[in-house]
RNA sequence: CGCGGGGUGGAGCAGUUGGCAGCUCGUCGGGCUCAUAACCCGAAGGUCGUAGGUUCGAGUCCUACCCCCGCAA
């Protein structure tokens, strides 16, 4: 069983790791090219590339592989038995997908057909979903289209972030990736047509990481920290200065007159005051913002040209007033 | 050379036109309280990233280097 495999990042690393630990033979790995990246955008590797070389496995970086010729031909040269797709970056076209016997197999973050796309994770922890898993399917020219092969479900926690979520299913989906490998060797290997109700995973785009204090409610803010945690952090005003939290927790009324007695007299005006305003503020208790069906307790922030940190080494150094406004 | 911010006791920050290095917190010791993420008293702890320069005097001004962070990808 000749392999070809085809994917960038970490995510797609774990995959990588279980063929060749389960003794599968690679015999080339198509990544991104090196990009520059970072501060002082220097070249950087993907992920995949690096382990390659390690183990003297071709590595082919085209710049795009649609009307490639030559890649493609390359890739005909090679003769694959199947080729396994996992986050690579780049829609394959038919010629490619045509090319190993066995069919090109891709490793998605969801249960197909729900999240459909780029950011499958993200979306489902954006959306406070309480399940999700990995996918194998036989790739076609759709965007994630493909007929379902297996199936492997997990929970997301309550607190779950994106990253978390992320490390988890790319482990979970080498596991299976290597499931349907043996399917297919053995010939028990199992296609399903996708069913109608999909729903589309879109890349994340920068506006959607600010926090919308007058729309969305506490829990959803939650979901949007959660899950935006660790690729961009959601994002607030405090006058001119770009906050970002990276962990919150949500509290209601009853909790926070619990810890502050001397609240109790105001309480009955708690539901008055505008979303995004500060209730308290103090670094051994912590940062208390008022937002829609309940109140946003901070446990991770960051501050303009700063670095994450725990919500009490922030205010010891950065006073925040309680009536102050976050937008 | 992509753009910008920053390195000051253990943590997070302030430090004005160069003139004794401060704040909040933590730590240690003591006190108060039914109790406290409360309060009071006292103490320890800093070659101000590194190297050099200007100056009577540099955290502060100049030069080089190291490290960190944000944006952008």
């Amino acid at each position: 069983m000749n392999i070809l495999f085809m994917g960038t990042p970490d995510f797609a690393l774990e995959s990588l790791k279980a063929l060749v630990e389960a003794n599968y033979n690679i015999i080339g790995v198509v990544t991104n090219p090196d990009k520059p990246k970072g501060r002082g955008m220097k070249m950087i590797p993907p992920e995949v590339k690096e382990y390659a070389l390690e183990r003297n496995i071709p590595v082919y970086q085209p710049v795009r592989v649609k009307n490639n010729t030559e890649f493609i031909d390359k890739m005909k040269e090679l003769n694959p038995d199947v080729i396994c797709v996992v986050a690579y970056g780049k829609i394959l076209p038919k010629e490619i997908l045509d090319i190993p016997k066995y069919g090109c197999i891709n490793v998605h973050g969801s249960i197909l057909p729900k999240y459909r796309g780029a950011a499958p994770i993200q979306w489902a922890v954006l959306n406070g979903d309480k399940e999700t898993g990995v996918t194998t399917m036989f790739m076609d020219i759709g965007m994630d289209t493909g007929d379902i092969i297996d199936i492997e479900k997990t929970e997301i926690g309550t607190d779950e972030t994106t990253g978390e979520l992320w490390d988890r299913l790319a482990i979970m989906g080498g596991k299976l990736l290597v499931q349907t490998l043996k399917e297919i060797e053995e010939g028990t290997v199992t296609r399903t047509k996708q069913g109608e109700d999909f729903s589309m995973a879109p890349m994340l785009n920068k506006e959607m990481a600010k926090i919308d204090w007058e729309e969305k409610t506490a829990e959803e803010i939650h979901n949007l920290v959660r899950g935006l945690n660790p690729i961009m952090g959601a994002v607030t005003f405090l006058g001119e200065k770009k906050i970002k939290f990276w962990k919150v927790q949500v509290v209601t009324v009853d909790d926070l007159i619990t810890w502050f007695p001397e609240l109790e007299e105001y309480s009955y005006k708690i539901n008055e005051l505008t979303p995004g305003c500060v209730m308290f503020a103090s670094d051994k208790k912590g940062l208390f913002i008022k937002a829609n069906e309940g109140i946003i307790s901070v446990l991770e922030i960051q501050g303009e040209n700063a670095k994450r940190m725990p919500i009490g080494d922030f205010l010891r150094g950065n006073e925040i007033m309680a009536g102050e406004i976050f937008e």
